[in-house]
DNA sequence: TTGACAACATACTCGGTAGTATGTCTAATT
DNA sequence: AATTAGACATACTACCGAGTATGTTGTCAA
């Protein structure tokens, strides 16, 4: 709503130039409304979104539900704002990839690795929007929010087909093969997607461990379609 | 408990004979009981665990409560009998091929569609598998329920292990290369397992079909793992 | 200095759900 | 024929958690 100018402006991320965890997209939300996103995700994560209480993230926070609901109308208001966020993440880092001067096959492998990455460093919001395209948020009887989770599973849609159209662009240049192009992509999404579920911050990690794992994820994903461990 | 004769008696599936849907391995689960596991399995992959309600699962059995509650002492315990028979449909269909007389490779291509099969032919109770393991479950605060959970976790990481054994077979063969052999588990796996959450059985589809969708996934996996075509 | 409003905390309501207690009906047993 | 027990249905309780109503505190403008 208002136009709030936030000091690092749009995130401009190459590929690999994730955005850290507190680092949230400038005028999507207000200042106060950080914290709470960040437990919010957290505690999803953890618990689901279900078994999840307003009162867990309030603790988790160190205050109480007042502070949540000043800002977010319902648990599941709260809930769509954080997987709106995780998308927003996905969509900063992917969308430089596509615009880059280069073959299919090397953009698609480029997405498919800032994709990878940004499932890593913003796992908990990711995992949000797991839990919501998994559509675990039935139960949100309100039509107005049904229309929310609409929006989200469009904009995932959306997201998706960004591969999809460089993905046939790879396979028309004959530089990668598959059966069934819709079983490929849930494929390859699956094995990008993947460390949402396995992937545990080690103590001592650095960005470059981080960049490893991703390389590692999308080099498998890359294979699985019939390239060579392409870079 | 009691040493109940099944008609069929021990399932002895070869790799992709599944068992079908109701086909429960023998001795594990009273008569009665078969109708709500089913029910259960289909709510809880619809709907999640936590807000699945035992009504819901009574609703859709066309019954009540009771009926439930007679066989099952509380909704955890349903779950786990859920969680627990998807992991015996999946030992069933791999140990077989973990018995084969054929190379580590081959081994491991034989269990990974057997794997993925089973997936796909009971996905609703792999879903739970997937749901327990992935402790949505919090909130068993019952010290009892605790252990079921992590007997649950511990079986789904024996079973694991048995692919792990395998791999490292076909590593020592020179016959799979990769970085990580944990992470390289872990792709796998959700190649394979990737089914549980996109697959949906089209109206006239075969046994044929299914194999085929198996084929393509493990084929994805095997060369994520750096092994050409093989089968 | 005094409203006024944002940013919370506190205290309450109310519906849904797990679990229980009890009733009913049928089939097998003796 | 009477008894028993299994297989449910019905009716109820107790609690938890989402949402609300209202109070409190600090800050800033006029």
């Amino acid at each position: 709503m208002s136009a709030n100018a936030s000091p690092q402006g749009t995130v401009e991320a190459s590929a690999g130039d994730v955005p850290a965890l507190g680092a949230i997209p400038a005028g999507l939300v207000e200042e106060g409304q950080i914290d709470i996103l960040n437990m919010a995700a957290q505690c999803f994560m953890a618990r689901g979104y279900a078994s999840t209480s307003i009162d867990d993230v309030a603790r988790k926070l160190g205050s109480t539900k007042g502070r949540i609901y000043h800002f977010f109308a319902s648990k599941a208001d709260l809930f769509f704002a954080v997987a709106e966020v995780g998308m927003q993440f996905n969509y900063a880092v992917v969308d430089p990839c596509l615009k880059m001067e280069a073959s299919a096959v090397k953009r698609l492998s480029h997405m498919a690795f800032a994709h990878c990455l940004s499932m890593i460093e913003t796992q908990a919001y990711q995992h949000s929007v797991w839990q919501g395209v998994e559509i675990h948020v039935r139960g949100s009887t309100t039509p107005e929010q049904r229309e929310r989770l609409n929006a989200l599973i469009d904009s995932r849609h959306r997201y998706s087909e960004l591969f999809r159209t460089v993905m046939e662009e790879a396979a028309a240049d004959g530089a990668i093969g598959y059966d069934d192009l819709g079983i490929a992509r849930q494929l390859m999404f699956m094995t990008l997607n993947s460390p949402i579920f396995w992937y545990k911050p080690r103590p001592g990690e650095t960005a470059h461990d981080r960049r490893n794992i991703a390389r590692q994820c999308t080099n498998f994903a890359l294979a699985g379609l019939g390239i060579e461990a392409g870079r």
